[in-house]
RNA sequence: CGCGGGGUGGAGCAGUCAGGUAGCUCGUCGGGCUCAUAACCCGGAGGUCGCAGGUUCAAAUCCUGCCCCCGCAA
């Protein structure tokens, strides 16, 4: 099929060479602008350019392609149908309405549960133990289009955000695939969104990042996993700050005895066993411990190391 | 020229301001204790202090230049 193809970051790639893999004849790429990013804000293309460059396709880089002049160019390119996967720019009802088969959207997430912009953190911030890709017909809402394709994926066991982004980004790549043989036999579903159903993902933000240790451990190490390792939940212990990365829920812990004084949400227990437990829970004896933690200035490392060099003291208290 | 932190035996850190013996927790190796141990006791090995210059009687420490790593922000 002819195809135009828009997306940005790293979970887009996946689609883009799966599809110009399939033999479709790929007219061009939109991606975002290259942006100042990174230490010293240095000017940074977009991984689906790197790949899109690699692959010898054409790219383009509107601010928007909702503008007349990219309108025009798009619809002078006569394509069958646009696959858009986080795409990071909304699409107006004149362009949406250019290719034939309309334009074609990869939602990581069971639509119409989590629409919207932070689908994969949300999911695991939640504890979820199944989530999945979604084909869709966009049309002029947020996540609303008919639905094409749905693939059900587990929740890898202990998996990061980036992780399942990673695992979602092949199957979703792979369902996008086999709609594109779908619609040109001429078999391609089309259902619609259950409103009624729908739930939102909105995009992550500084409160998301705040931990409430009276909280159980189990929610806790949702939140830390959805979050890592970006923008990652962090904490402070006196005067140093780190980020968790990992942490695990030990339901058979509790605070050593010999400790004088009274346990809080919130204390951090070196352990030679394990390496570093934070109490959580109404009372702080539900245990979290961290398995992987990163300090502002240095490396992940485990949390047992952490506790070693920062000379730390049973029943330090953290705060997030 | 966005803001900031850091590079010291295998790991994580202290020491740098006020230059003068290489320190701590852990690991590792050997020995001991023990029914036993990831516990405890004793002993050992292991470091050009990121690199290159400079100042000095003397530099991990002060000065200059360079390399590498990371957090924020975007």
């Amino acid at each position: 099929m002819r195809l135009v193809f828009m997306g940005t970051p790293e979970f887009a790639v996946p689609t883009l060479r799966a599809v110009a893999h399939d033999g479709h004849d790929i007219l061009c790429v939109f991606t975002q602008p290259d942006r100042p990013a990174g230490r010293g804000h240095r000017l940074t293309p977009p991984p689906v350019k790197a790949a899109a460059l690699e692959l010898g396709l054409r790219v383009e880089q509107p601010r928007r392609v909702s503008v007349p002049d990219v309108v025009k160019a798009i619809r002078e390119m006569r394509p069958d149908a646009v696959v858009v996967a986080a795409f990071g720019q909304k699409i107006s009802p004149e362009l949406l309405s250019v290719p034939k088969h309309g334009f074609l959207n990869v939602h990581p997430s069971l639509l119409p549960r989590y629409r919207g912009a932070a689908p994969v953190q949300r999911c695991l911030m939640n504890g979820d133990r199944v989530t999945g890709v979604t084909i869709m017909y966009m049309d002029e809402g947020w996540d609303t289009g008919d639905i094409g394709l749905m693939r059900e994926v587990d929740v890898p066991d202990g998996a990061n955000a980036a992780e399942l982004d990673d695992v979602l980004a092949q199957h979703g790549a792979e369902l996008m695939c086999e709609f594109l043989r779908l619609l040109e036999m001429g078999k391609a579903p089309r259902i619609p969104q259950d409103d009624s159903k729908a739930t939102y993902a909105p995009k992550i933000t500084d409160e998301d990042l705040v931990i409430d240790f009276r909280r159980p451990a189990e929610s806790i190490r949702n939140q830390i996993r959805g979050l890592s390792p970006s923008p990652g939940a962090s904490v402070s212990v006196g005067e140093i700050r780190f980020k968790i990365l990992r942490a695990e829920a030990v339901p058979d812990w509790s605070p050593p005895q010999a400790f004088e004084g009274e346990v809080e949400p919130g204390m951090l227990w070196p352990e030679r066993r394990c390496g570093l437990v934070l109490g959580c829970g109404p009372d702080g004896r539900d245990g979290l411990v961290l398995l992987e933690v990163q300090p502002a200035a240095g490396k992940a490392m485990g949390g047992a190391e952490f506790a070693r060099g920062r000379r730390l003291l049973p029943g330090q208290r953290v705060f997030s």
